[in-house]
DNA sequence: CAGAGTGCCTTTTTT
DNA sequence: AGGCACTCTG
């Protein structure tokens, strides 16, 4: 069989990966390197080369994009779907595994996944029931823990006992949230990797039959794997697989969440007979792009060492602009992104890019005044918002009124007459006769323990939900008929449209999103674990982030986290904020390992970029509220010089160059102050006062002498541009 | 019981 | 700044 067209379109080194013997490999890919191209041609050789069935493939990604990324791809490749190759997300093929084998894995058959919001409300439920101090023990922190527990592979019982008695407390919340969650099958993120492991540590006989299907396990991204996706990982292999390993040691930027970039580093002694294949040559960026890239990671030690290089040009070199605080920064990235859109680039070609959701704010707020389009990822995502929580927690109850979860999320949403006495009495009965709430509802309507106001409401809210379950039994509507009831019928669309401002229409939206959502949704390919469509749905909604939903084709301009914009690249980027105490984050000043991690961040950032890369940073910012004044970042200084250039706006102003010098806070003070219009009495930074307007600072600047204009941010009028020798300003 | 209003607290990244 | 829990009022 003629397999030439897998191997003719890659340069030696991907090659080599490709189509290396069926063994044990670790691909070392850079950014840019043809990461993903490497993996589906592999998957494309083995089958072809080697005649192995896709039954016998198991790949692993991260993200669910990144898996259907992948099944496309191969799709494209191949010509044909791999049938019975299992691609999806360590989390996604854990569930696989323990829909088929619920039994063995100690599971009711109905269990459920939650996501981390679910989990918080559960870990409160917990807490209050045994009146413990929230103060003390915060919920958010508990829930960490556990998690964190959960991501080494520790059950409770693992936990090693402590003489502090905080940690004791934690070890003890967390046996009782293990207990809750068997009570209930309700299974958090960990728990599924947690349960799929120890499902095949404990079944012998299905660990065979698992090994022996697999032949060869391929995954991607493997510098962020957390110990127990390794162990999981080893367990599948076994002896008699393979895997072949790709992963960046420079892109992990897990580490905060258990993922041990020492998988990675120790792979080759873990394994056995690997071939290390080093991808270094760069097809997205221009030199300098690339130069910046290596200088700066070069700093961090323990690498398993790479450097990149291309054969294309040096290109522009990287701008570096100093806003004068956030706004300018913002209105400065605006400025070049319309420069880029009347020369014809598109917006989808551009991407912003942060360290903290929080930065996001400002730059939107200046695109909408721009009235310039743009898609935000991340953030909160599609189905964790709460309308479409509640929607969903209606479906569930609709085909298991004993799912407690979702009756304590609906019972009163809209607001019904059941208010917290009511459901507290519920909760009670509940729980002191080990029933369900649906069953300690029946009994209050029964026996008539509350009053008659409450019981009819109670009344009300159970025949809803006996109507919802019928619409979701009626075996001719479709999904997102079903969902068009339930939300019809429970009231959500009048609900929401009373809310005021723009924010219960959006709601609607989201509503009606969910609706097409769930008419879309196939699910024939999801396979025959899964034993409805609405339960493959519901699931599929925890699972995924459901991230590629709205306004997927307009033109717009990308916003998005460092973190998630690991694996994308875009012509243009911005590299914001960046600045000490953000980026990196003052949070990784106290290990060091968390320094090395931002600074693989911040690399992970520069090598988004293809053509041009834009760096900013604010002297002074606002954020959460109060204002600070940060100097540049370190990693600014870390960058070669010779390929960075200084942008000023305005060029007359003479700035200090402030990038070499180590003491920055008394700079800034003198930067603030320091910037006169020229020609004129008024600086920036100035405090002036207006005829009108009243007071306000002055934050930017446009020409000189009489054609001045000066934008002034008033303390109650906002901000204006004023034409200096028009304007009577006074500068106090 | 519902809805408005107040005060307090948190601020990195998310499968 | 924004979200959340709690209190107050109708």
């Amino acid at each position: 069989m003629d397999v030439s067209f897998i191997l003719d379109a890659l340069n030696d080194k991907q090659r080599e990966a490709v189509a290396a013997p069926l063994q044990n490999s670790l691909v070392l890919a850079g950014a840019g390197s043809g990461k993903t191209r490497v993996l589906v041609h592999r998957i494309a050789w083995l089958m072809h080369a080697y005649e192995l069935s896709p039954y016998s493939l198991m790949a692993v990604t991260f993200t669910n994009k990144a898996a259907r990324e992948m099944q496309g791809r191969i799709e494209q490749l191949v010509g044909v779907p791999p049938q019975g190759m299992w691609v999806g997300t360590f989390h996604g093929l854990a569930h696989r595994l323990l829909r088929a084998h619920w039994r063995d894995a100690g599971l009711k058959e109905n269990f459920q996944i939650m996501d981390s919001d679910d989990q918080l409300r559960l870990i409160k439920r917990i807490m209050r029931d045994m009146s413990i101090d929230e103060t003390r023990w915060p919920p958010k922190q508990v829930a960490w823990f556990i998690n964190a527990q959960k991501d080494e592979g520790r059950r409770a019982a693992h936990v090693p006992d402590s003489h502090d008695p905080f940690s004791n407390g934690m070890r003890e919340l967390y046996y009782h949230y293990e207990e809750a969650c068997e009570k209930n099958g309700l299974l958090d993120f960990g728990e599924l990797l947690l349960r799929a492991h120890e499902l095949m540590l404990t079944n012998p006989a299905l660990l065979r039959h698992y090994q022996q299907r697999f032949v060869h396990v391929l995954v991607d991204e493997f510098q962020d794997t957390n110990s127990i996706q390794y162990a999981w990982l080893r367990v599948m292999v076994g002896d008699q697989g393979t895997i072949t390993a790709v992963g960046d040691d420079d892109q992990s930027i897990y580490g905060w969440r258990g993922a041990k970039i020492e998988n990675i580093q120790n792979f080759t002694k873990h394994f056995s007979d690997v071939q290390t294949i080093r991808l270094e040559q760069n097809y997205r960026s221009t030199g300098n792009i690339l130069k910046a890239a290596n200088g700066l990671i070069r700093h961090n030690d323990d690498r398993l060492g790479k450097e990149l290089w291309t054969d294309s040009g040096s290109g522009e070199p990287i701008s570096v602009y100093a806003g004068f605080n956030e706004q300018d920064e913002a209105r400065f990235i605006l400025e070049v992104i319309k420069k880029w859109r009347d020369k014809g680039t598109s917006l989808t070609d551009m991407a912003i890019l942060y360290r903290s959701n929080a930065q996001s704010r400002v730059i939107e707020e200046c695109l909408v005044r721009e009235q310039i389009p743009y898609r935000i990822y991340g953030g909160h995502r599609f189905y964790d918002r709460l309308e479409i929580k509640n929607a969903l927690a209606y479906a569930r109850l609709a085909i298991d009124a004993n799912d407690d979860g979702a009756m304590e999320r609906v019972i009163n949403v809209p607001p019904r007459g059941i208010g917290e006495r009511s459901i507290g009495t519920i909760r009670e009965i509940a729980r002191d006769q080990g029933c369900s709430m649906w069953q300690a509802a029946e009994q209050i309507v029964v026996h008539g323990t509350l009053p008659a106001r409450a019981t009819n409401a109670i009344k009300a809210f159970m025949t809803l939900i006996q109507g919802m379950a019928q619409t979701v039994q009626a075996p001719d509507l479709g999904l997102g008929d079903v969902f068009e009831q339930i939300i019809q019928e429970a009231g959500l669309i009048p609900y929401h449209e009373k809310e005021k401002g723009e924010k219960g229409e959006a709601r609607v939206e989201n509503l009606q999103e969910l609706v097409s959502a769930a008419s879309g949704f196939s699910w024939s390919e999801t396979d025959e674990e899964f034993s409805s469509p609405m339960l493959a749905f519901l699931d599929q909604a925890v699972l995924d982030a459901g991230d590629a939903q709205a306004d997927e084709y307009q033109d717009s301009v990308q916003l998005m986290t460092l973190h998630s914009a690991k694996g994308l690249e875009f012509p243009l980027v911005f590299l914001t904020g960046v600045e000490e105490n953000l980026f990196p984050s003052k949070m990784s000043f106290e290990e060091p390992g968390r320094l090395a991690e931002e600074r693989r961040l911040c690399y992970v950032g520069i090598t988004r970029a293809m053509e041009k890369l834009y760096i900013t940073y604010a002297e002074s910012r606002r954020l959460h509220g109060s204002e600070s004044f940060n100097s540049p970042s370190r990693f600014i200084r870390e960058i070669p010089e010779d390929c960075l250039e200084e942008v000023r706006l305005r060029s007359q102003v003479a700035r200090p160059v402030s990038l070499q010098r180590p003491d920055y806070q008394a700079q800034n003070q003198r930067i603030m102050q320091g910037h006169q219009v020229p020609q004129t009495n008024i600086s920036m930074g100035d405090r002036v006062r207006h005829p009108i307007f009243g007071e306000g600072l002055v934050i930017n600047y446009e020409g000189q002498g009489p054609q001045a204009r000066v934008q002034v941010n008033f303390d109650t009028e906002g901000t204006k541009w004023l034409v200096l020798s028009f304007a009577k300003l006074e500068v106090l």
